[in-house]
Parts: C-alpha cells; sequence; structure tokens
DNA sequence: CGTACCTTTGACATTTCTCAAGTCCCGTGG
DNA sequence: CCACGGGACTTGAGAAATGTCAAAGGTACG
C-alpha cells in the first residue's frame, strides 16, 4: 500500500521536522572516493584511527557502521556520532585528530590522503563545495544532538535515536541496530541501564516492539504513514 | 611575570585540552564582511533571524554576542552556541535556517548576501576555504559541547562554560560573563536554579570567586600561570 | 554443554528538577 | 535623596529522573 507518488528525497529528520540534507551519492566526493580511494577493513570495535594522531587522511564508509568518540582520563565515553555506509568521516580542518574512530560493526572504508583531498579541492570548485556541505550535514547533525542531549528525557532520546537510525539504514518498520546498548547509552548521555529500562518501557507502552535486543519495530506513527 | 616568550596563539581549549583554532581576524572572510556587509545594530534579546526563515544572508559579528537556539512547542529551549566578536554565524547549507539567532547583549552585525558569499567563494579558493575553516571550527566546538552535556555534571559544566567564556573574550582571571543564568542554563541542559546552586557551591569551594552576579574570577588553576 | 558477553532487572543512592518564596540590584519617579 | 517596582538571582523543600552496584537471564559460539 505504499503510495507510488510519494516524494522519496524529501525525508524529515526524526529529531527536527526539518528535511534531511541526503547524504550525497553520487557527488564528486564519492566519485573520487570510489577512483583513488584505497580499501581498508576493520573488524568490530577495531579502531581506525586515535585521538591526537596525525589527521592525514579522510575516510568514506563502505560498509558497516562507525563510531567517533572521545575518552576521560576516568573512562568515561561520549560518542558523537556514527557513520553509515556513504558517510564521509575524519575530515578536519586541524592537523591532529580531535576525537578517535572505531568499527561498530566489521566494516570496509575507502581512504584518501588529506593533502591529496584538499589540493583537488582548490582546483575544483564542485568538490570543494562538496566538503563544505559535508560539514554542514555534519553540524546540522550535531545541532540536533545538543538538542536531545540538552532537553530531552531518556524516552525522547531512545525513540529519536531508533528514528534516526532507521532514517540512516533506509529502513522502514522494522530497523536492525547495528550497535550495542553500551553504544546507545554512550551516545545518549545515558548509562546502560537505564537504555535497557527505558527500552522495556517504551516497549510496554506500545511505542516499539522488539524482534530480539537488536532488532526494533517503530510504531504506527511513523510519519511516512501518517 | 608574564613570560615574554609566550606563545599567545597556542591557547587550548578549556575542556578538551585540545589547542584553539583561533578566530579568524584578518583572513578574507573578515575582509569580506568589512568591504561589503552592510552593518545592523539590535537590542539585546532582539531577534536577528528566526528559525525556519529562508537563510539568504550572513552574519558577522562585530560587538557584542549573539546566541543560537531552538525551541519546543512547550518552551524549553536549546542554546546551540554563543557567537563573539568576530565570529560568523547563520551560513547555512540548506536554503531556511534550521535554529534563530537573537541578541544576548545590544549588539552590532556584518550582513552579506548568502549567494554573493557562495558566488565569491565558487571563484576565490582562499575565500571557500575560510567558508569550510568555519564549519570546522563550529563542529570542533559543538563537539566539546556534546561532550559536555553528554558526560558532565552540573559543576564541570559551569565551570566549563566559565573557562570557554573567558577564552573567547580573551579575558584572563576576571571573566565579564554576558549572558543571564538562563541563558547559561539553556545552553549547558540545566535548569536555572541549578546552575544557581552550582556557582554558589563552586564559590563555597573556592573554585570561582564572583564580583557581583555577572563577574567571575577563575581560580589560580588557569593554565597560562600554571 | 559450558563459557563469555550482552542485556535485563532490582534495590537503593544521588543528582537534578519543580514549585514556591525570598533577596538583591538597579533604574524610575516622587 | 529615598521609596518603589521589576527583573534577575538565590535558596529551600520535596518530587522525579537517572545513576550505581549487584545479580540474574539470554544468546551465540566454541
Amino acid at each position: 500500500m505504499l503510495n507510488a507518488t510519494l516524494p522519496t528525497d524529501t525525508r524529515h529528520c526524526a529529531v527536527s521536522g526539518l528535511p534531511w540534507i541526503a547524504a550525497e551519492a553520487r557527488g564528486p566526493l564519492a566519485k573520487l572516493f570510489e577512483n583513488d580511494g584505497a580499501t581498508a577493513r576493520f573488524r568490530a570495535n577495531d579502531e581506525i584511527f586515535a585521538e591526537e594522531e596525525a589527521a592525514d587522511a579522510v575516510y568514506r564508509v563502505t560498509e558497516g557502521v562507525v563510531r567517533i568518540c572521545k575518552f576521560t582520563e576516568d573512562g568515561r565515553r561520549q560518542i558523537g556520532e556514527f557513520h553509515f555506509s556513504g558517510d564521509v568521516f575524519g575530515l578536519e580542518y586541524g592537523s591532529r585528530r580531535s576525537a578517535c574512530a572505531e568499527a561498530v560493526t566489521d566494516c570496509r572504508v575507502s581512504i584518501v590522503g588529506r593533502a591529496q583531498l584538499l589540493a583537488r579541492a582548490r582546483r575544483d570548485g564542485e568538490l570543494a563545495n562538496a566538503l563544505w556541505r559535508s560539514s554542514c550535514d555534519a553540524l546540522h547533525r550535531m545541532h540536533e544532538q545538543l538538542f536531545l542531549l540538552g532537553r530531552a528525557n531518556a524516552a525522547d532520546r531512545v525513540l529519536a535515536f531508533f528514528r534516526m537510525t532507521a532514517d540512516r539504514l533506509n529502513s522502514r518498520g522494522v530497523v536492525e541496530i547495528p550497535m550495542s546498548r553500551q553504544d546507545i547509552a554512550d551516545h545518549l548521555g545515558l548509562n546502560i541501564e537505564t537504555v535497557s529500562r527505558t527500552i522495556t518501557q517504551l516497549r510496554s507502552e506500545g511505542a516499539i516492539r522488539l524482534e530480539g535486543a537488536r532488532r526494533v519495530c517503530l510504531g504506527a506513527h511513523d510519519r511516512l504513514f501518517a
């Protein structure tokens, strides 16, 4: 019963309701990575790069999910964002990594040199534009996240997280959540027990349904079917 | 007793300890605003632009402080960031404002058209680079903020906020905080009473000293004198 | 079939929020 | 010069949300 005239590229952000700036699929950045990128594979939980390391490469997720995180001395972790297939990450203005990147799942990434990328961008206005856009996308998502951490309770955070993950994975209805409860907790600024309890509560309220711990069915309030 | 050989432009972020990417003072962006910008003035608490409005202009703070914020239907507010003299704000990839901007203090801003700015950037690699850098700066600060909201308690948030404000205002020792307790609360994801109580507690612990509600003396752990 | 890890649940501690009064400060007008 | 009013800030008491520590289920994989 899907409406065939549904405008598929005007999806809206689950949190703000603003239109998503859709991930660039076949732009100049994607092409550069596909033509000139070196491929690397990582197992789940491998470190891709570390905080403070030289930031001399830029990455694009080909397959899998990557997390960007920071640690405190006492072991607390904050996951700034997750990157999905097609996302560019690890591009920084400064020369040192301001956070580390780790594989959430087994994944494949494409790598190009930072200097090479920037040199090209200097000659190629389209590419420069794509670079800037990529930063703006990130900034936009970060703003949503900030709002969530600053103003939302546990239930709203978890629900927004599931919706965001569904959006980013292009899932409808049932989402296979690739990250652990601990990852979710460290992304939402909660602890693992609170995340677990909140999920239980959402389930008992009928807001979501679970099929195993990692498979979530979002409720009928999904805006595509509203 | 200031060390004369102190490298003045390698200040470090109060939260992460990473070097700040110092605000561009005389770069191509600044020049563009100074040559071609229209000047506007706003009184404290005036709205500069609203969420969802067309994003057809870009701003640079000449004098005063500006806040970028989002609201929920039920009136809660999240201040994403504050902009100080020299900061560029209101530059978005999309065509609609994703947040609103308001004057914290009386302030003066310089305005250029978005289309004009982008057209120039397309021809001028230096300018394009400055644009990108400006987004990266914002992204970097946002990451720090995310960490704060996700993982820090009230005392750490408030302290980090004072340090950040001191840095951005180039204050040493005594900082004149330009924003109200409510602004601080909405930036730190706390409520106003918690901010107030936390300040009282920090004062009683000797971590800070107050001279009136808005003037804060940061303790001797200030890294410049470490 | 046992082990290891991830997830859930329970009981209690702690932090932060809410609501309700105060207090302080500053500009205005008598 | 002083009283007044209003906004900003502070404080208090109790409620609610979240965190902590401990232990019990579940599930996958050898």
